[in-house]
DNA sequence: TTATCAAGTTGAACTTGTTCAACTATTTTA
DNA sequence: TAAAATAGTTGAACAAGTTCAACTTGATAA
């Protein structure tokens, strides 16, 4: 079943009984992106929070500089959306954009709205994955804050594997923070 | 009354029937900490979830090469906790230090879990609270990124003047992710 | 299959930020 | 109020990371 993915995600948060589960999944519709493809650009508004079943985006910006700083990679098993931009509905600063041909379930604005109406443990479902989200995100500034790129680079391959696979050097560098010159560097030293 | 601050507060967030409203604010027992004394220590279970009424709180790692790599600071109508160690009550990483005689509210880990089973709109509060946290702290760490300590240091005080100005430049410096040194060079060009 | 384009490498000069040490305020405490 | 502790400043040497340009390698498409 298509929604077997969604279901095991759902229950590493929160257990819930079955029907709730099949009335959270019907919400989600697949959607299919060929490699680099946007599933959003920077100045639209996302309409959508999206659950990876195949495939991996890339979530960035484009600073000032011209520069693409990427915020994450989202693969398999991932969540994957602008929270600002879908929360607030707000032009996005972001670009989420397929690296593999991939295949995402979206719910729209309108559905998760009804969905916190009609199936009330889904609060709990989304206050805890976002409590979680604090968690990972607190923990990369400290890491930024405390460790080289060095060090960063070793922990994001280490740790992530299997996205950081799929991944070209100048991918990894913008998620780094740094350039892929000194990835370059930083990779014949080791 | 003592719990207005709070109310203003979760108004911000959803609006709630004031039944739900004074349900939800009695479960939170007032503390005063003394200036210099920990709310929270390295390596001990975080048992509140707190919100500051008056004072400043400063949430810092000691990382190990001694540094203290501070994660943000909680003025008034802040919250404060280590939101991991609460969560999952394991060992926290970070203290929690008023850098100011404060008063804060707080509620016990059992108090919230019976809040959310007896007043179910608390699980929409605390998810929308969740949710526009995720929004600062990758905004951050985007600027972390993109932008010099400079800039970093002038955002920081142009949008944060009243917690800044209860701040030394070594506390802030920490925050900046940069030496206070960095800082002190830094103020002198501009 | 060759031409093209993007990814990765390397070096030299440069900028940003650190370290350490010595010094000068400014607070805090006895 | 004097002594002690802490915060802030400055300089010099250093390390981390950037920039730009030239080059090599690998992938992609006509």
């Amino acid at each position: 079943m298509i929604n077997d993915l969604l279901i095991q995600n759902i229950k590493k948060n929160v257990s819930l009984p079955d029907t709730d589960l099949k009335r959270i999944c019907n919400y989600f519709k697949p959607k299919t992106i060929p490699k680099k493809e946007f599933l959003l650009t920077q100045g639209s508004i996302c309409k959508f929070e999206g659950f990876v079943l195949e495939g991996c985006f890339r979530i960035f910006i484009i600073d000032k500089k011209g520069h693409e700083n990427t915020l994450y990679f989202a693969a398999k098993d991932w969540w994957v959306m602008d929270i600002d931009s879908f929360m607030n509905q707000k032009p996005s600063d972001l670009n989420i954009q397929a690296i593999e041909d991939s295949k995402v379930l979206l719910i729209t604005r309108e559905d998760k709205t009804d969905l916190y109406n009609s199936v009330p443990s889904a609060e709990k479902l989304f206050r805890i994955m976002s409590q979680k989200s604090i968690v990972a995100w607190q923990q990369r500034l400290i890491r930024n804050h405390c460790q080289t790129a060095k060090d960063r680079y070793n922990y994001y391959i280490s740790t992530y594997p299997d996205i950081a696979s799929k991944l070209t050097d100048k991918q990894i560098a913008g998620y780094l923070g740094i350039t892929h010159e000194f990835l370059s560097k930083i990779k014949k030293k080791s």
